[in-house]
DNA sequence: AATCATCCCTGAACGC
DNA sequence: TGCGTTCAGGGATGAT
């Protein structure tokens, strides 16, 4: 690709969609590129795939969060004072493919365009991305954002409540997916954090031992992701293709995920691959086997 | 109300 | 080699 990447996911990692440790490295490369700034317009030509976006217009971006594999930006008028809260945000989702980029591309969606004439730009090849202005808080045309469980690396994610909500739960891993018992669980972090814990991922209601393994693996998991994702950090923007390598000293070191019919790096059976709520769900049949039924 | 299938997209991988 | 087919999946949506 001759332009620079500020942050693909997709591209950084062959095999990664943006999950919350991807979404977190994207909030922090953007942020120096557009807080304080002064939104001018945002440029597009599918206004029903990205609602409301005009809203921002002349608004300056306050702060930059993340919720779940949500990006959020606080917006406020450009002459607000600074104690004053902001009135607007941007929510961004990367969806599968969606990332930031310094230069515009073919598969560029929206071109947010700020003060001064700097460009940045949201490049998305499948479409799956979103991109929405709405009143803070106000997120009923996003239910799974609306019903957010908590951040995993917070302290509002506590074990005694995973643990309860975990012993009535449906299949575990369409359970995690859901996005409520904690957010920003994807398929691959999903996979990841049920190996860990040596859970099936069609297990249904996880006794208090079982929960807890998984509630520890998944913050493992998250954190460890996290601290992988920020390594790069201080790279500089666009230096994200030295990750495209097979050497890369950054590259995902899967245990599950993707590694269909390999040997499990714990007891050498071959990694196994079914379908649970329409996602691949990769496993160790021996490691990782469904509770005889009590009761 | 909770669960499930369908749909949105397009590049990459696959198969003949 | 080349072309057609299949696959990947987060989350909204409609259906059950």
């Amino acid at each position: 690709m001759p332009w620079t990447a500020v942050f693909c996911p997709a591209l950084a990692y062959a095999r990664a969609m943006p999950e919350l440790p991807e979404v977190e490295t994207t909030r922090r490369k953007i942020e120096p590129l557009l807080r304080g700034k002064v939104i001018e317009r945002l440029a597009h030509d599918a206004p029903h795939k990205y609602p409301n976006t005009h809203l921002a217009h002349g608004k300056r971006v306050r702060a930059l969060t993340r919720r779940g594999k949500y990006l959020l930006l606080h917006l406020a008028a450009a002459d607000a004072a600074e104690t004053q809260p902001h009135d607007l945000e941007l929510i961004v989702h990367l969806g599968m493919t969606g990332g930031f980029r310094l230069e515009e591309g073919p598969h560029t969606r929206v071109t947010f365009e700020l003060e001064g004439g700097e460009r940045l730009y949201f490049n998305d090849p499948r479409r799956f991305g979103k991109v929405a202005a709405v009143s803070p808080g106000e997120y009923a045309s996003m239910p799974t954002l609306a019903a957010m469980g908590p951040e995993p690396l917070s302290d509002d994610f506590t074990e005694a409540e995973f643990v309860q909500a975990a012993a009535g739960c449906g299949a575990v891993k369409v359970w995690l997916l859901s996005q409520k018992p904690v957010s920003g669980v994807g398929n691959i972090y999903a996979d990841e954090s049920l190996w860990l814990s040596k859970i099936h991922p069609a297990q249904t209601k996880l006794t208090a031992d079982e929960a807890s393994r998984l509630y520890h693996a998944v913050r493992e998991v998250m954190h460890e992701a996290v601290e992988r994702g920020g390594s790069s950090l201080g790279n500089g923007v666009g230096n994200y293709r030295q990750h495209d390598g097979e050497g890369g000293g950054y590259q995902t070191r899967h245990h599950a995920y993707g590694k269909t019919g390999q040997p499990c790096e714990r007891c050498g059976t071959p990694i196994e691959k079914i379908v649970l709520g329409q996602r691949g769900t990769h496993f160790c049949p021996a490691c990782q086997q469904v509770r005889k039924a009590d009761s």
